[in-house]
This record gives structure tokens, sequence and C-alpha cells, in this order.
DNA sequence: CCAATTTCAGAGTAACTGATATCG
DNA sequence: CCGATATCAGTTACTCTGAAATTG
């Protein structure tokens, strides 16, 4: 029996994920953005108006986590906040200029980071296998 | 233009892996053991005799991040440590009795956890999405 | 002298739990 | 009253950098 099965596939997504986290903090560092303060930026540029709770469950973290990160960002005049129309305790964040050139400084590295890593994977293969990553996201999901 | 493009692949690796952490933290808990314990007892038992600066390559870690949980495995006895034969300084690392007993605890539930998290990837695939997990690390490793 | 290993000390990132207040 | 949201406060997990001692 091969005792070493079970540490395999999900040992190996954390080894590679704490590599991409080296490499992101390396790129962020000089522009005084941490991990998660970039990914927020970059969610919330896509899709404007999303809340904390939104952008919490989306990142598949607590509130309490994302909060911090929301209120460095807004403290920054990175993103803003107005109050939802209809939910008074709604608060929709947005990106603003000075956080959308930032985030224009960071991006082009970070595509750059990614395809270099992914060179190895063929195109045609890349869509599936982010499929899979995608199906294992839905699964974890549903253990909450 | 896309400029949503360069968070995806990075993006949602993350994403996983705080989701399977969160999990194997749940699970590990009340074995009293933290998720980087855990993976390197899992390894020393597949591999007995690696050294401290062994072990932090491998894991993509800083030896003194490392010598961390190495000491603390030692402390609690989960591991023992003997001089290597030729080289005094290095230190030799192996699982004990208390260890593997340990181990053949938390092993199980993990494997449970890992069989419904990979439930949607076919058999036939998982060798190659793994071998592309691999592709990922060697290029993380080219990069230090 | 040099390169590798171990390890002590301190710092920082990023997540967590618990509790409180507000809104619909 | 309830469920969702925001947020304050404190804590924990994990990794890092820097520096020192040891060994071959």
């Amino acid at each position: 029996m091969d005792r070493s099965r079970p540490v395999r596939f999900l040992y190996l997504i954390g080894l590679v994920d704490r590599g991409i986290q080296r490499q992101l903090r390396r790129i962020l560092a000089p522009l005084e953005l941490s991990i998660p303060e970039y990914t927020t930026l970059a969610v919330l540029e896509v899709e404007p108006g999303l809340s904390n709770a939104d952008l919490a469950r989306r990142s598949m973290v607590r509130p309490q986590s994302m909060n911090e990160v929301i209120a460095r960002l807004e403290e920054r005049a990175l993103v803003e906040r107005s109050q939802h129309p209809a939910h008074g305790r709604i608060l929709m964040a947005e990106v603003t200029d000075a956080g959308r050139a930032l985030l224009g400084q960071a991006m082009p590295r970070i595509a750059d980071l990614e395809a270099a890593l992914l060179v190895d994977i063929p195109d045609a293969e890349r869509p599936k296998t982010r499929g899979y990553l995608l199906d294992i996201m839905r699964r974890l999901r549903e253990l909450e």
C-alpha cells in the first residue's frame, strides 16, 4: 500500500502556491501592495460594485479578513466605496484612477510571470486544466 | 483587451490552495498538528534521513522556516534526528513510532478529502494534470 | 578561506475567532 | 426577531530576513 499517496495532489498545489506567492511578493513589494490587496484590486476592476461580503466569499476568506484589505485600500485611496442605493448597510467598492494606475504597473509583470510558469502547458490543454481547478473550487465551497 | 486575464491561473491556484488549507486545518486541529508539521512528517516517512536543508528545498521554504517545524516535531518526539556519518553538522531526521501513529490518524481523513475534491477529474486525466503542476514547480525553481 | 548547514532572534504577512452595531 | 452586513479587537499560523556558529 502506498502510504505516500494522500499527500500528493493537495501537497503539490500547496507547494506550487507557495512558490507563486513568493514571486508575487517580489513583484508587488516595490509597489507597496500585498498579494490580497493586488488581487482585490484586480477583481474590483473587472467587477465594480462588489461589497466586502461579496469579495470575501469570492476569495475564500472571512469577511473580517477582507475588511482589513479593503479598509487599507480605501485608506490609500486605491478604491472608494459608496452606499448601496437600496440596502443602506452595504458598501459597494470600486477602483479609483490611482488604483487603476497601480494595477497598470503590476499587471504586465504578473502576466509575464504567469506566462513563464505556464510555458510547458500546451494552449489546448489550458482551459481543461483551469476547468479542473474550478471543479475543485466548487467541491471546496460545498464543504463550507 | 481582457485586462482580467493576468489574474486568472495564478489567482485560481491561490484560491484553491486557500480552501484546501482551511479544510486541512480543520482535520489536523484535533491532532494538534499544523499543516507544515503534517506534510513534513509525511515526507519524512517516505524518505527517512533527510536533513533540515533538504526538507526546506523540497518544500519551497527557507531553512529557517523548516527549522522551526522540525524542532517542534523533535520536541514532541514525533521525529528524531541523528548525525550524518560523514558530515558532522548535518542532522538526518526520521519519523518515530509516535509520529507514525499520528500520521496514521491523519492520513485517511486527508485521503478522503483529496478524493472528494478530485472527484470531477477523470482518472485518466490525473497524471497529466499532476504533470502540469510539476512543470510549474520546475519553472518556479528556475526563478530562485 | 569558502560553501553548506544549523539555529537564534526579530519582523511581517495574512489569515483566524469573537463580539458589537446596524440595516431591511 | 432574524439574517446579512460591516467592523473593532485580539490572536494564531506561517514565512521571512539577518546574523552567528559549526563543519568539511
